[in-house]
DNA sequence: TTGAAAGCGCTAACAG
DNA sequence: CTGTTAGCGCTTTCAA
């Protein structure tokens, strides 16, 4: 690999005047000693090397990105668009984990990131505790907590991006109540998370507003212990039995995501329910295979893009510019209605 | 950030033999002076600094990845996979890349890779020229690439690591001709890949095997531009309605990937075709979620792991050590029977 | 406007 | 067995 003297000695100038030329401070170089770097770059197929630029810089353009499983196909879909946002708004790379939603992983990659010198990171957050985030950001880094809206009291150095879930919990809740559904169910796996706890809060809300506390529960799967796309799909599959046998059984179930619900819908076909004659159901994540599931998924559908872009500015801005106030935002997401979801018949 | 002189301060002995104890050369160490430069890393949580050893050795614990899209499933699992042996085989981690099959974004990464000294690539390729690839390994970088076999007369400097496609398609043709069905097809989005051709080949030698060249075909769908999960599985959906106005029709349909047929599946249903009873469907990569749609997709599974695996190795190995001769390495695919296939109807 | 030189943190001779 | 030191390739003062 050529180096930057050997631009400089290709065109007669000094490693300086080639370093300017690299970094743009067109004001400091005269027209031809530009015209003669440029051409000596090009000559030599020259890449500045980033080791060495960081090594004196302090930092290099990549990003981390830390997902529980990039088989879930929500969180293949999140690092596509972030790596997009990342390389078109800044030419940063990304540096991409699967924690499995373990904290062990999740420590062990912050060291690897502080010493390849990343300085931002985006991560789909863990359980409850963030400790380990806020211990990151002591270090140096920039961090973007996604899913896991706070309360503004808590004071973290975190910056965190979260669909609106409790609001995706009420709306879901909402689509079945208004087809005239009374005897309701939300599904989610064991562990708990803030999103899904923010999930369950909006279902339980719009329950009682209906006054269907009674009627209605929130029923936990006997742990996922990954968070892959099979385990989810294989726990809602094995949850429809537990539907199945539950007296009065409910008529309108929401999950947690749409793989859970897929699995779901795949496990009552099994044991002879049909959706949505005998079941409703309403998945979150607004998948893009929901809609070629048989019946089309109705999903909670949160609005990534928007996301991605945000997490990617704020991260890269607040590594630049470490003493910006933490912020908390929010966005709203939207019901895609499909073939899930239908009137209860009459029992 | 502490650095390797803080180390050897705090543990009164000179950087060198700090950097004896990180590179683990215990044979020219006291076990004295051992003991208590673990005890002031420890104490310092002192992570050595990657760009600065980077620049002296000239190689970083990182590897590129390729691939069309993480929204796709398969590549989401597949980076999971190839995530994981990297790490748990040689610690390195990952930098990843969509490049929506675009050579411009490959050839852009390659530049970065480069640009930040990472020696090893994985590339899921693009279409059929890999010259581009080539090139790369002419300037130093190791190149697996993945799902495109190719002629050893090619005498590529390239390894490639990919299932069989042409005995994928063989056995899920087979696997319609055993059920009885003798108007086939074969679904495949445009642009040719080389995976594409072997499976579309597999494809055609069974059936001229079996003599139905005359009643079988293979049906090019309109392009689909990019190569995430929805567009193609869009595609499958748009694809229903020209095998519905097929005469005579089809009875059994083998498509080149399982979202192209969970999309055919859904746009069947929509224009009133039902599966497996008039139209039976084959799809193939074994897709987890495959195994939820209704009914269940008979798939052509790929040994993901061992591929994932053979492909780390691999590619870390010749970064290590660039005189290797290059190999094709050839894994064998296996069908998964589910529900989507059924004897024709008599017609 | 351009050039010389220090030094980022580390490794690996080499000398002691 | 331990310490000293010369760079790896780059950016950035500072002097010319």
């Amino acid at each position: 690999m050529a180096t930057i003297h050997d631009v400089a000695a290709l065109a007669g100038v000094s490693v300086s005047s080639v370093s300017n030329v690299l970094s743009g401070r067109t004001d400091k170089l005269g027209a031809e000693t530009y015209r003669r770097v440029e051409a000596a770059i090009s000559q030599l197929n020259y890449r500045p090397n980033r080791a060495a630029r960081q090594l004196k810089t302090g930092h290099t353009p990549m990003l981390g990105l830390l997902v529980p499983s990039t088989a879930n196909p929500m969180y293949g879909q999140l690092a596509l668009k972030i790596e997009a946002a990342a390389q078109e708004r800044y030419g940063y790379r990304l540096l991409l984990a699967n924690t499995h939603r373990d904290k062990q992983h999740e420590a062990r990659m912050f060291e690897d990131l502080l010493s390849f010198g990343v300085q931002s990171v985006i991560v789909v957050s863990s359980m409850d505790d963030e400790r380990h985030l806020e211990n990151a950001v002591a270090r140096g880094l920039a961090v973007v907590s996604y899913d896991r809206s706070i309360d503004l009291a808590e004071h973290s150095q975190v910056d965190h991006v979260s669909p609106d879930n409790f609001q995706a919990g009420y709306i879901a809740t909402d689509h079945l109540i208004a087809h005239g559904h009374t005897r309701l169910a939300f599904l989610v796996p064991g562990g708990k998370t803030v999103s899904r706890s923010n999930k369950v809060a909006g279902f339980l809300k719009r329950v009682s507003e209906a006054g269907l506390q009674g009627s209605s529960e929130v029923i936990e799967g006997q742990v996922a212990e990954t968070f892959g796309d099979s385990e989810l799909a294989d726990l809602g599959f094995a949850m429809a039995s537990q539907i199945k046998a539950m007296r009065p059984m409910p008529t309108g179930i929401v999950t947690v995501n749409d793989l859970l619900a897929i699995g779901l819908m795949a496990g009552l076909h099994q044991v002879g329910l049909h959706v949505p004659q005998d079941v409703s159901v309403v998945g979150m994540d607004g998948l893009s295979i929901a809609a070629f599931t048989n019946p089309g998924l109705t999903s909670v559908s949160m609005p990534l893009d928007a996301m991605a872009d945000a997490m990617v500015q704020r991260v890269v801005e607040r590594s630049q510019q470490l003493e910006l106030p933490p912020i908390n935002m929010i966005f709203q997401p939207d019901l895609v209605g499909r073939q899930s979801v239908a009137t209860p018949a009459n029992s």
